[in-house]
DNA sequence: CCATATACCTGACTTTAGTCAAGCAATCCG
DNA sequence: CGGATTGCTTGACTAAAGTCAGGTATATGG
């Protein structure tokens, strides 16, 4: 049964990715290199940075850099220094490039509209239905987990989403007090999940030697929640904890918080007393490690 | 409401397209070029026709017979000439060839575990229905229909499916009689409804100036069934038959095909007195064609 | 048997894509 | 202020993809 999900997977691989994708190419290069079609589309009417497009369109900076220059002889974009840092530089559509992108878009939809057009109406629904659910779940599987500095721009951009969110959900406000630059190695740790690269969550573990480690700061953007991503970051946080050395990990929370104590809950955390005096926290819970160096399934 | 599901669409083919197709393709490449293992991995353990392979990779014959010479200077193929046409060529798997194909095909299987794995069992089911849905639905899109001659091999494919098919339903066998090399411009036409270069559907029409127009041989392909082709092969017969000036077509059928008589009955098709004496028929149906020039959305 | 068509191959390109090291300007850190 | 770092650009490549005009066998139809 295990073969014919993987069946299921591989052939919508080769059909749906492959034919589809090859079939969306071919309409949006309009005789200009795919790269350079990709490119002037991701930079779009709102300009963009070209870090961010190097990182969305994983390619290499001296590549990027010249399909940037191609773009900027052709008058179609215009690249200049960045405000803040004179060293970030930021894409921006000139009126013609605008105009291109207009093109693009319009053969984007003609596109879409290609393939929902020769089906019913009730077939149309039951397509588009069955995309976002496809769409929805393979993010899940293309989250990527990694260790990250606190100070790094994608956990920086976690942790002010988190703070802002604790702030608005709790009833007296929230102050994250000192910052978390003690989330590093030895003493913890922090990680960032990015969706191609993008930063959709994060999680942090302070390890402080003979103590029961300590999870924080454990944060999912909502446009992947429900998606089993906060599950998947304590359960690394855990394996990190238990490579370090605890046999405990513990952690508080606060009541409106009711995911986050539903998901510790179903994750085999039980409620402790009190272990610190923050302000913020109603619960505290732990949940005792065990060593295992054969990983399951 | 057609915006939203066009947006949709749009998104799909954006994230998972790209995003999964680029992954497959990494995965795939084992260090050789794509193209490369792409047509490997299409030669398959059963070895293929090089027109076959010309057409389903898209590639140029040059391109193509260059890549064949360079797996066939690394020992992974053989290209003989196949033995009916000797025109013809056919690629093969060696053994080493067959042993990284081997190769591939488990990479492929673990590429679709790693996309399963971080899923719980049910988000793995509902997955994979989600996947075969959006399959079978973008199916029906990607099919196309062209003018085909009735003797070129994709229309004979058809027409040997066709009459093999009602030999097999038909209580008393089917003989189709003479051939169809009468449906070709100006006494008819022949469509071939193609996917991905494989035939899957066919549909003829006889055009007698100042008689009706009459649709013959309609046939879908199994693996196709369910998506409307044959709706669309019909719509599209009526619509060159009132181009040809035509303003009724008909056409005849037996009891056995059930699923023709329903799609004939609610196209608009209604039951006529026999106007040939075609003795595999049992019906015979008409509908009026209205002339429009504004196609209506 | 000969003209024609088919199916593929070769040579001789051009264009894209992608890599790597070196370099420069802006910024950060102590 | 001076040395490191960051962010991007350039030069100098290589490899892969794709194109196109011949060319060579094999088949077909009169």
């Amino acid at each position: 049964m295990g073969e014919r999900l993987v069946d299921t997977v591989r052939r919508f691989n080769r059909t749906v990715t492959q034919r589809v994708g090859a079939l969306d190419d071919g309409y949006l290069t309009r005789d200009r290199p795919l790269a350079q079609a990709r490119l002037l589309w991701e930079v779009g009417p709102a300009g963009a940075e070209i870090a961010a497009l190097r990182t969305r369109l994983g390619l290499d900076a001296g590549h990027l850099s010249r399909l940037l220059r191609t773009l900027e002889g052709d008058g179609l974009i215009t690249v200049n220094s960045a405000p803040g840092d004179g060293r970030v530089r930021v894409a921006q559509l000139t009126s013609a490039g605008r105009a291109e992108w207009d093109v693009l878009d319009r053969l984007s939809d003609e596109l879409a509209w290609s393939i929902l057009e020769p089906l019913s109406d009730s077939q149309r629904t039951r397509l588009a239905a069955a995309m976002t659910e496809v769409e929805r779940l393979l993010m899940a599987s293309l989250v990527e987990l990694r260790d990250c500095h606190p100070g790094e721009p994608a956990a920086r951009a976690c942790l002010r989403a988190y703070t802002r969110e604790l702030a608005q959900r709790f009833e007296d406000g929230f102050d994250p007090g000192v910052g978390d630059d003690d989330l590093v190695p030895p003493t913890g740790l922090f990680l960032v999940a990015t969706l191609s690269g993008e930063p959709v969550g994060c999680g942090g573990l302070r390890l402080v030697p003979g103590e029961p480690a300590e999870i924080k700061r454990v944060w999912v953007s909502p446009s992947v929640r429900g998606l089993g991503l906060g599950r998947r970051i304590v359960r690394e946080l855990e394996r990190r904890a238990a490579d370090a050395g605890a046999d405990l990990v513990r952690l508080d929370t606060n009541d409106s918080l009711t995911e986050a104590i539903q998901l510790y809950r179903s994750s085999g955390y039980h409620e402790i007393p009190a272990y610190n005096d923050n302000p913020y926290a109603r619960h505290w819970f732990a949940k005792p490690l065990i060593k295992d160096d054969a990983s399951g399934r």
